[in-house]
This record gives structure tokens, sequence and C-alpha cells, in this order.
DNA sequence: GTGGTCTAGACCACT
DNA sequence: GTGGTCTAGACCACC
């Protein structure tokens, strides 16, 4: 699979197979109705415990992006949007001010950070909306 | 001050702060033999505990990019690296493009959080350049 | 504390916990601002392991309805509304959905589940609103 | 057919099945003799697994609810309980707390509850009225 | 074999 | 001493 984990960082392991996983899906690399793969074979492949996939799995679950079904499997969810306008402003300029605090510490110009976003975002709209040149974009 | 913790975040406090103190250094905003706030300064300001303050600075120095002198205050080492142009902008690309990611899952246009990445960016400055009477720059 | 697990139910400990806090939140006995029991109080006290309790108080955060400050403890939250209008629909028609299908197994009639549910909603918003009289209408 | 699944409700299925054929026969809606749907039909019926059906006959069998008659079928004991009024209306009374608690953390009002509550009870009875050509009534 | 609950206990981040 | 992450492993519900 497509997870890396970097037990150096100080961000948790949960956190970051979710960042990871939340890409891979807006990346269209995984598609809704697509099988995430089991709790353990993950567990196995990034050699830690399955209660930390379990864990993932169920925030992910939680915020409309995957659905479990006990004995089956766990499936990327059909495009279900779970939260409302106002919570979703208030993640994203969460996620904003830290990204503004970063271009304030590195020296970086807001505009060329805006301009950064807007390329990432159409390179994971593009590889999402061609199913063949995946591995190019990543 | 330039230093916004964000409890949202699941990076850890003294992560957050770690991380922006490198930056501002390795960005040439605070060059070696500058001074850093006082740990209690810094503790009063951010409303965290100074045990963390304290820590941050400890691990600081551990990895050699500050020195204390006692009854002095802390210091930019002279050793501490200034990263180019190019390490700046990875390090942003890959901010951004987590961005982007939370940008699709949440199905907000990229437009948006550029205007709020403006936003905060000038919010963050304004607070900084209204507190002249800051006993340091960092 | 006001808990009890009924470990012959096949319901799980942790659902039993969420419902028995919420009501206790709902009928006024726990105020916004309040503090909960420990995690390591409530699970010596029910004899359960604290990682169950963990679970809890993080479903609940989740749910917006209590607040985690690390090393000070967990707080009902200040009122905060986390599901938009949809959603609750969508919980609350599931609700009613069990309800309703209970009173057919029953052979009760729908009014008369209607009479309980104004009564059960009255006590509850009263002994919420009456700071003094609680251990009456428990 | 009257047994209606709730997949939100963490109550596992086994649990869900076996209260509400226990309630139907408590509220002499099922009487004694009555021949209960097979296996494959309650199975393909719920869309469920029939070995969970299984399970739930064998568990109804070992409490004395039911009993199996190879070849015929399953049919309520002779000795079937059938619960008073008063008990239940107290079961009920219970479920009418846990709706009502919910309604106030949800911030519904209860007219709201009893509206979806009247709804989803006519809901049941034509779908269940409409399937004139089940075997049975359970 | 799949996800999910629960236990037991180590260790970390923060006050 | 507080909550939080992670591990290790048993057992259950469901397919």
């Amino acid at each position: 699979m497509f997870i890396k984990i970097n037990t150096a960082d100080a961000t948790p392991v949960y956190a970051q197979m979710m960042q990871q996983i939340k890409y891979t899906i807006a990346s269209g690399t995984l598609k809704p109705g697509d099988r995430l793969p089991t709790v353990r074979e993950l567990a196995t492949q990034l050699t830690i415990n399955p209660n930390t996939v379990l864990k993932v799995y169920g925030e992910l679950e939680h915020e409309g992006i995957v659905t479990a079904h006990k004995g089956k499997g766990i499936f990327v969810a059909e495009g279900a949007r779970v939260l409302n306008q106002q919570d979703r402003e208030k993640l994203l300029t969460d996620r904003c001010r830290s990204l503004a605090t970063e271009c304030i510490h590195l020296g970086v110009s807001p505009s060329r950070a805006q301009e950064l976003l807007e390329k990432e975002y159409h390179k994971l709209k593009d590889s999402s909306n061609s199913s063949k040149s995946d591995s190019n974009n990543l």
C-alpha cells in the first residue's frame, strides 16, 4: 500500500495515516466503493498495532470518508458530505491559519503559497479524473 | 509576536513551537546571535505552561540551534543553518498539498482557501505589527 | 457517580456509558463548564478499563458534548451545537423508527409513546432548570 | 413483516432481533403455538446472514421462548410469558427517556420527535400491511 | 476471516 | 496527576 509512517515525527501515527489515506482518496487512487486494506493487513504491513489502524478507520468513518461493514471490510464512502458549511469553514480556517503561520516563519509570500495551493489542487483533481496516469502525479 | 499555537491540530504544542522557531531561523528572520523571548514571556503570551516552553528551549539547545546563557537569555546559535529558497518551497509545497487534500474532502473551492489564507496571513501580520512593545521580534 | 453498567446487556459498555452521561447532562445534573470524573476515576469505579472510558469521552467530544483539556480534565461543553439540521433529523429519525418498532412489538399505541416522550422531556427540562430538586426527578 | 434492523444502532443485529421477537410474543401479538418465519425467509427479507438468524433462534430456544420442530419450523413455546400493560409501559418509558435525552442534546423540540415517531410508525404499519403474501404475521 | 469491543499496561504531552 | 497514543492480545458479532 501507499502509506509511509515516520515514527521520528512528533505527529501521531494515526494522524499521519489519516492524512495519507485522505490524500489517496482525494487523488482518485481510491474511488468511492473501493475497498481499503483490512485492519490486519495495514497493521502488519506498517508494523503497527491493529488497534491503531482501527482508530484511524473509525475516525475516517466519523468524518464520512469511509464506511465499515462488519465481516466484509472498509470501503470508500459514496461521496457523502457530513459537515455543514459552518464547520467546514472553521476547519479550513484553522488549516489556513497554520499555513499562514508557516509562510511568515519561512519568509515566503502568501501569494506564492496560493499559487502552490492551486497547483496542488489541480494536480489532485487531474489525477482523480484520469484513472490511468496516476503514477505520474504522485 | 509570531508564534501561533493551533490546539485543533493533533501536533503537540511543543512540536508546533519548535517547528515555528526553527523555520523563523531557517528563513533568516532570526539571525545567529539574536535573543529569543524568555521562558516566562513566551509562556504568558501563548497562555501555555512554562514547563512546555522550557522543554522546547531545552530541545532546541540540545539540537544546537540555540544556546542558553545564564542570566542573559537564550540566543540563536552561531552555526544555525539557513535554508535556501528551494528548501523552503519544498516544505511549503507539502503543506499546500495537505490543504488541497482537505479542500477536496470538504468540497470547498481552492479559491475560498486562498481567500482564507490571505485573510489569516494579514491578521497574523497585523497582530505582530501592533505589538510594538514586545521585547523582541521572534 | 451516576453510571450503572449492565454487562449482561448486549449493548456495549461504552454505549451504555454514553447514553447515561448524555442523560446526566441533559437533566442538568451536570452543567456546562462542570468537570466530569477523570478517566482513571471512572475506570476504577466501574471496574472497567481506562481505554474504554477514554473512548467514551472521545466520542462525546466528537459530538461536541464535552471538551477535553490535557492535564486538566474533561468538562461539559458550553452548549456548542455541532450537527447541522439535516444530520440531526437523520439521527432523530433513526431513533424514532426504533421506538416505533418497539411500539408495534409491544402493542402500544404511538400516541401513548408520544405522551411518555413529552412527559420525560419535560421532566428533564424541569430538573435542569431547578438546580435544587434534582434528586427527586432522577 | 414487523422486524426492522437499525444498523446505526450500536446494539448488535442479533440482539435487536431477539428483543423484537420477545416483545412481539410478550405483547400477545404472537401466541404460543404460532409459527415463526423460517431462517431463510428472515435472512433474505432482512438481508442479513442466515447464520445470524440461526443464532437468534438457537438463543431463543435456549431461553425456552420458542421450540424447534424438525422439518416443520419454529414455534412459540407454550410457556412463553405475556407481559401486562404496566410492564410494557415501563419498558417503553425507558426508551422514551432516551429519546427525550437525545432531543435535548440535539436541540430538537419534542413535538418534532412526536411527528417523526408518528410518521415512522405509520410507515412501518403500511409496509407490514402491504406485504400480504408473507407466510405469517410475526 | 472481517470489523469491533474490551482488557492490561507502557509511555508521552501537558498542567 | 491529567488526558492521549500505542502496543499486545483475548473475545465477540457477522459474513
